[in-house]
DNA sequence: GGCGATCCCAAACAGCCGTTTGAATCGTCC
DNA sequence: GGACGATTCAAACGGCTGTTTGGGATCGCC
């Protein structure tokens, strides 16, 4: 809203604005960056395609970061931070709340998280193709990231499995939760062709959020019953 | 050991016979192709890899397929052939028992395909990388193998939700059972970095499928009663 | 005006990629 | 023995990649 560089009193930074563009080059360069390692991948994203989308010189990547590698880490880091900062695992939900409600809330997170339009989308494709390609980014986003949510996680599954649930009960469970919301993430393409695009609608989102939360619910009171009795 | 000129007697195709080898080359570049594109994807694989693997000339692949393309067109196709004929979706359990059993016996067949050593487990690297970067080769594969099971899973969840389920609830009940499975696969080397490497064991497989079926099934029977009373 | 710092740019570089080429090799049939 | 088709081979080709280079803007500061 308010000018935040030394001069640049427009705030549309990628515009198409053909030669002119006197904003920061090196904030223009992260944005396209990341869309671009999200459509592609490391790997195959090129930092011709990069600077193109960016409007900026092929050297600029060199320039400003050093290396590719170096982008990779620079827009991972920034993003993941940003992420944790508008989804925080529990949507502001207080920490006291029943296990139920925390439980929908984490869900919810995952879900918007992984299918809102905008920057939180292509960061969840980014981390998709680490799961499958990792490299050392994955290691430094489990400790920063990805452990802490898991472990907030294990809290919830363990509350609702009742005190009497072994270590491995409750991993396997939270295994469940985590795997049925990244489902839809990872096997979008499929799913696409099994059952239509119509599914990634927003209002869909909310839906399968909570059927994830229900069916998960449903089957750890079970659980609990079952060993209880 | 033997001498293998004309006919070969010995079956050791990919062993490390330096220059002699008169197999037949389309299959030690088939085998080969397998494991690199597995590990490397198709774009990251390289002609060159392939070939040194299989022992073969680098022109060897444009020989005998074409192009690259048509080479990864033939390792999948002949794959995911093999693969149904070794892990039915049902391993062999009678088409009219129970649900539950179906069920169990459905989870297993994906987990076994998955996780088993062999060609089985490159295939499903395979996949989980299309299901990122879909090539033409998804949609053979989704009609050919992917929606028959579906559709299998699909009868299975129906009948445990009862008569009353509406396709809505049969949809994102399968996607859970589903999601729960690919979970371990899609996720493994996040997964390893969670909870370390030995979630893995051939052991720990059954285990897995067994606490996803119980899951799933108390989940499912709950929905059921719920709905119903 | 001079000057260094910062940033941008077109062009080139070396390396790897998939593919092609033309000759060499092999087994087979006349 | 010699021609022939099938297969293999070393070498090269054009194209794309990340990176480097050397020069040119533009600015604040003395």
């Amino acid at each position: 809203m308010s000018f935040d560089d030394t001069n640049d009193p427009q705030m549309k930074p990628g515009q198409e604005a053909d030669g002119a563009d006197v904003a920061d080059t090196r904030r223009r360069l992260l944005d396209a960056a990341g869309e671009v390692f999200a459509r592609r991948g490391f790997r195959d994203a090129t930092v011709r395609e990069i600077c193109g989308l960016a409007n900026a010189n092929l050297a600029a990547v060199n320039y400003h970061f050093g290396d590719k590698a170096a982008l990779y880490r620079a827009v991972i880091s920034e993003t993941s931070r940003e992420m944790t900062e508008h989804y925080p695992p529990l949507l502001g939900l207080a920490p006291d709340s029943p296990a139920e409600d925390r439980l929908h809330a984490f869900v919810r997170s995952m879900m918007l998280r992984m299918f809102q339009p905008g920057r939180a989308a292509w960061f969840g494709n980014v981390m998709a193709r680490e799961m499958i390609d990792p490299t050392e980014v994955l290691d430094t986003l489990v400790c920063d990231n990805i452990r802490p949510m898991y472990q907030m996680l294990m809290g919830i599954v363990s509350e609702l499995l009742g005190p009497g649930a072994d270590e491995d009960q409750i991993k396997l469970s939270a295994g469940s939760v985590i795997g049925q919301c990244v489902h839809y993430k990872h096997c979008r393409s499929m799913i696409c062709r099994l059952v239509g695009e119509d599914l990634y609608q927003p209002d869909r989102i909310e839906k399968i959020a909570r059927h994830i939360t229900t069916f998960s619910l449903a089957a750890m009171k079970t659980l609990r019953d079952e060993r209880g009795g």
